[in-house]
DNA sequence: CGGCAGTTTGACAAGTCTCAATGGGGGTGG
DNA sequence: CCACCCCCATTGAGACTTGTCAAACTGCCG
């Protein structure tokens, strides 16, 4: 597949329908592209804040902090926007937990070009905000829950992401290494593992393989995902 | 004060000074005001996602978690912009750190027109990139750091924002209580507590009645806030 | 000056991390 | 297609940071 046929697939996933010719043309031109590998580091480039469209497979926000402690950011699959952010006090690399394809843009000429189609300016505001808001929400997860609540908070919002339904369960596979996961949730892998462990032999989930999950009970997860009532 | 001047040194602080006249009325038309005192709850409203500009004082974002478990998600200070979030998995409140005048619009019709001036939407964009780039940098915060580095990194922070130079030491008045600093940081604020004394100990800071700080050696305390060094 | 709320300090408990060993999945090569 | 091997995941034991509970202290305001 070519680079003309990604940034097609592109347009059609991401870009409202009402696009002028001539916006499209020059977003087109400033397109860049990535194919890449499970663990390839999708993007080398310095400098400047980019905005990334996950066009198929998922990736990983790291930052790195002293120590080469890790920090997960933020996990985004087909059809999110994520920005890869210049440098503050820390460093961000994105990294392909599958297959992926990407497109990206320099943010402040993709702004430029948004702020011109009243529609493209929108939707990007409301990405940015949705992505904001999931950020706060991961601020809540790292700051005030204990180890089993963060794994059951994570596995809630992933099958929300990728689960299928199957007679009141939530099947799906996770993109992600348990070092990935504790890596997010602010734990090591040995207590993601043990919290695991906990959650099966608590009935409310099934493990098959290293990925494969089945959330046998959604409800009774979410109740120890230390989430507040909806109605309180 | 009336409500007109506060619309005013909100556009004067807050709007790019080319706005047409047309949407700074109808900005103004859909503009609400909060005058509070310090620990009061400024907006008490529901339903939709709100804008708020801090145009004087300073507040806190308030997440609660199940249990009465508070999360600080944000604070923010005169001149920043906010979003106060419908509820998600949480609930959100905004409380006035002291006495406050705020501005605010519900978000959907600030956006919509907001991107039919282009000034108006790229300062949006930016600030709304800006406050994700420092939840990206709180998350790492609460992820991967220990007591003592949360509260350097924290402090160096604040003094970036309202410390004022005083050869070599930064000086600053928190506005905030060391509850706010722990439900912040994710830490009790026994252990806020202790990790100033320590810091005192160690030389880096000096502390004056209850809010009063002095950092003595910044470079110090940012050696100690786990960040990682720009030139790795 | 007195009282109260917020802060500091101390002792102990608990949860998570660290270090170590075992187990199992899944990919590779024969 | 099967067996092997490596890496990831799981489980266990002990250490350590932080949380919890309690008491003393001190700014700050009336």
């Amino acid at each position: 597949m070519t680079a003309p046929d990604l940034f097609d697939r592109f347009a059609k996933s991401s870009l409202s329908p009402d696009i002028s010719d001539a916006t499209r043309l020059r977003l087109q031109a400033m397109a860049r592209y990535a194919r890449v590998q499970a663990g390839d580091v999708p993007i080398i480039e310095e400098g400047s804040e980019l905005l990334v469209f996950v066009i198929s497979g998922s990736v990983k926000l790291v930052a790195q902090a002293s120590q080469g402690r890790e920090q997960v950011v933020a996990f985004h699959f087909a059809g999110d926007l994520l920005t890869l952010p210049v440098h503050l006090a820390h460093a961000y690399t994105l990294y392909a937990l599958e297959d992926c394809e990407l497109v990206y843009f320099p943010a402040s000429q993709f702004f430029k070009l948004a702020v011109t189609e009243q529609g493209m300016a929108n939707d990007i505001l409301d990405r940015a905000m949705g992505a904001l808001a999931r950020c706060h929400e991961k601020t809540i997860s790292l700051g005030r829950k204990n180890a089993q609540e963060k794994l059951a908070s994570f596995l809630v919002t992933i099958a929300a992401r990728l689960g299928s339904s199957e007679d009141g369960a939530s099947v799906f596979e996770l993109p992600m290494s348990r070092r990935d996961i504790g890596d997010s949730l602010g734990l090591t892998i040995e207590t993601v593992s043990r919290q695991f462990s906990e959650l099966r032999e608590l009935g409310l989930l099934e493990t098959s393989g290293r990925s494969g999950v089945r959330l046998l009970d959604p409800a009774g997860l979410e109740a120890r995902a230390g989430h507040l009532a909806p109605a309180d």
